[in-house]
DNA sequence: TGATCCAATTGTGTATACAAGAGGGCCGGG
DNA sequence: CCCGGCCCTCTTGTATACACAATTGGATCA
């Protein structure tokens, strides 16, 4: 990891905005911050500009760095965007797949239905990040790729919620082994559509979900 | 401005790297760097930082920052990015436009013609980015927007080399106006296919352009 | 002669100190 | 009693100092 200090500021103060620890609109203070995580203000600096990168924080010229709450129309715009890539992605990789592409998406996708028809959340959660990734990867877009996996983990907290839910995990499989499907027969517009589809449901879910979280989380803002 | 001097050093190292001032491939050495901008090493690391979230340099644990080389591939996939999410901004315009967005777009669009017809290639450039980003705020997706608007900006220098070269200003405000049209007769898909292959038409364009370039930025990668 | 290991040097990662700007409170005037 | 200006304080922005890790060079041993 390239700055460990960094990192481990960066994910604790993730953590504590989607947990709901830090309250959306609520003021980050550095030297604050740098005490509750025992370290200096300089990585804690690094770590506000990089959520403030991702957009998590906002930061704002000699006044300090506020949490910036994300109502839930923006975070199905967030999926609809995922959505529109992963799409993409589908499609580039039921045209461009190779032996290996193949090899590593089915590994993930048997990895996933173990963990589905187990029930297994977590390993469901773990195993439905290598899953798409795996697509990612596929496409053979190597920018593609990136921002599918930015993205991604920007949505990772808010997807990690959801399997907490609704038992979703062998509806998702399913969709998954829909795509794998087309990916495998190289329909690309069938792979891409799949994707789109699969991808925007979790938005949809999480419309309804985030709803009271984001009640909270507006009353905080303004 | 957040901060002068991280601002600063950062559009410097960018204008730099574009303008091949720094080659691919080269080690950016922190103080350096700071003794050459006149600063100390706090705002570097910190623009680097910001650089290497845009991917343009590459922050490397212990071991420094490389400017990043950005192949015709890597180019041409990026702006086949840009064009999806592009054509999704393009779509919900169509769907979503009001009488504001109408009238933006309308100016920005009759500027672009102004600029197009007097061959006036600053302007255009200048018009166009306004154009674009009035599409992008018609959305209605404020993510999307932002996504973007990022995008928009990472592919700047490749698009204002392209407009030195090709009598391109024309044929991009008829593809303009064709997107229009679509935007304005609330015609989602075609809105979005018309989008699309106007930014992919400008990654095929660049994909001829940057080969020198590109060739230069490959041999110091190895 | 080649390979491996150790040490020195270089450059990053972190901490702390200093300076400057912005916000709030207090005092004075209307 | 209220409004405005000034000063103080708090926080950020920048600089510098220090420590550790990695790489590279040389030296020694096989």
């Amino acid at each position: 990891m390239t700055e460990n200090a960094v990192r481990k500021v960066r994910d604790e103060i993730e953590n504590a905005v989607v947990s709901g620890d830090l309250a959306p609109g609520e003021r980050l203070d550095e030297v604050q911050l740098a005490t509750r995580f025992g370290v200096s203000r300089t990585p804690v600096r690094e770590a506000l500009m990089q959520l403030s990168a991702i957009g998590m924080v906002e930061l704002r010229p000699r006044r300090g760095a506020i949490v910036v709450s994300h109502g839930p129309a923006r975070i199905y715009e967030m999926f609809e965007v995922m959505a529109e890539l992963e799409g993409l992605a589908g499609a580039h990789a039921a045209r461009r797949l190779d032996a290996k592409d193949r090899a590593t998406i089915a590994a993930a996708h048997e990895g996933c239905r173990a963990a589905a028809e187990t029930n297994d959340r977590d390993g469901y959660y773990y195993e439905n990040e290598t899953f798409h990734f795996a697509i990612y990867a596929a496409s053979h877009s190597e920018f593609l790729a990136e921002q599918c996996g930015a993205l991604h983990r920007r949505l990772r907290p808010f997807r990690r919620l959801q399997l907490r839910v609704a038992n979703r995990l062998m509806a998702s499989f399913e969709e998954h082994d829909a795509v794998v499907q087309a990916i495998f027969s190289g329909d690309a517009e069938q792979a891409r559509a799949r994707l789109r589809a699969h991808v925007v449901v979790q938005g949809d879910r999480f419309g309804d979900l985030l709803s009271a979280y984001a009640e909270t989380a507006r009353r905080n803002t303004g």
